[in-house]
DNA sequence: CGACTTGTGGAGCGATCGTTCCCGTACTAG
DNA sequence: CTAGTACGGGAACGATCGCTCCACAAGTCG
């Protein structure tokens, strides 16, 4: 009961999230919010609590969506794993192709701004890395047991040295490097396996 | 002539890198600043002119004073390339001993809350990931010179591989992400030289 | 000793921060 | 219809932002 929403709220956390991701935390205000959002203060504090209270949501959208897609890129089963991994990785590290600079990785900015001190976001960073770890572990695991990767490869090293590389190439995303020069580095890791 | 300084401006320096590393740009504000520095905002502003060139100074002295202590670490020339290297990445992860959490790198951690939207930082966090690599360069060119690295080692994606992996750790120091485990990524990353 | 130059302390500038409050509006339930 | 309820628009709260200004202090010159 009572006077329906003028505004789609999904839609208006899908905007959040963007801002949220290109700006970060900090350099993020709550009146840049409302002019994204198309929202007045009132409704924003109505709707979601707060800045923080916002940002979790924005986090936990992009952790939706992003996963998703990962999942949709890692899933293709037919394919040899190799493949598979570079794809994806070169996907992590293409920019969208409209002029805008890279935005990076919402959750390694994240991490990297706010450090440890807050709780509520960092186990919602810790939970993200974990998905990545647990997708690359899976994807190597099945790529050992199709004969397509070595029988003797530590799973548990290529996937740290997978993770790690792959946060390394989140930075060099939004520090806006080199595409190429990225590329090669994939070349090498996926080539690491053995 | 005139009336001389009641405190040293390299120090002043020190103490504001060291709060611009851990709380970042937005987040640290001039009376932080001043309080941290023990000095009144007419001080400040006569020294260093506003906020924005304050920080160009701190990113200027940690690239001084970091790359300084890589250069130690990297030139023992007489023990083992992968030991050297090894070592080097070791204490890139290894966060301080006094109970304080990871700051990670100064530069990583300015290069992803601004991206690159501002040109006078993000030609130095270039410059300083460009210092990096080539470090990284010279330090496979002479082992390989020496015998200790494959004479077959493609130089180039080596680099590319082990910058990356740099980066990443970094953020997963900042992270606050256990040691042990990065510590294998160190490893296997060491191993994939050949 | 003045005359001059530079640094210090701190009040305070206008702008913006995150947030709240109020009132008119648009809808539902009875 | 009326009563009740949630939303929209926007003014405005106190706090803090980056920064400036000015009277005074502490030195160097002649």
């Amino acid at each position: 009961m009572g006077r329906p929403r003028q505004f789609d709220e999904q839609d208006a956390v899908v905007r959040a999230t963007e801002l949220f991701w290109r700006r970060g935390y900090h350099a993020t205000s709550v009146r840049d919010l409302g002019d994204e959002l198309k929202l007045t203060p009132s409704s924003l504090y109505r709707t979601f609590t707060d800045k923080h209270t916002l940002f979790l949501r924005a986090l936990d959208h992009y952790r939706a969506t992003e996963s998703a897609q990962a999942e949709r890129l890692l899933a293709a089963d037919d394919r040899p794993i190799r493949e598979v991994l570079r794809d994806w990785m070169l996907w992590l590290v293409t920019c969208p192709p409209d002029g805008e600079p890279g935005k990076g990785c919402f959750v390694v900015n994240t991490a990297t701004e706010l450090g440890t001190a807050d709780a509520r976001i960092s186990e919602r960073t810790e939970a993200a890395f974990e998905v990545t770890r647990q997708a690359l572990r899976a994807l190597l695991l099945k790529g050992r047991g199709k004969g397509e990767l070595p029988a003797g490869l530590e799973i548990d090293g290529a996937v740290e040295l997978l993770f790690t590389t792959v946060l390394g190439l989140r930075v060099r995303e939004r520090a806006g490097h080199d595409q190429a020069r990225m590329g090669t580095a994939i070349e090498v890791a996926v080539r690491a396996l053995g």
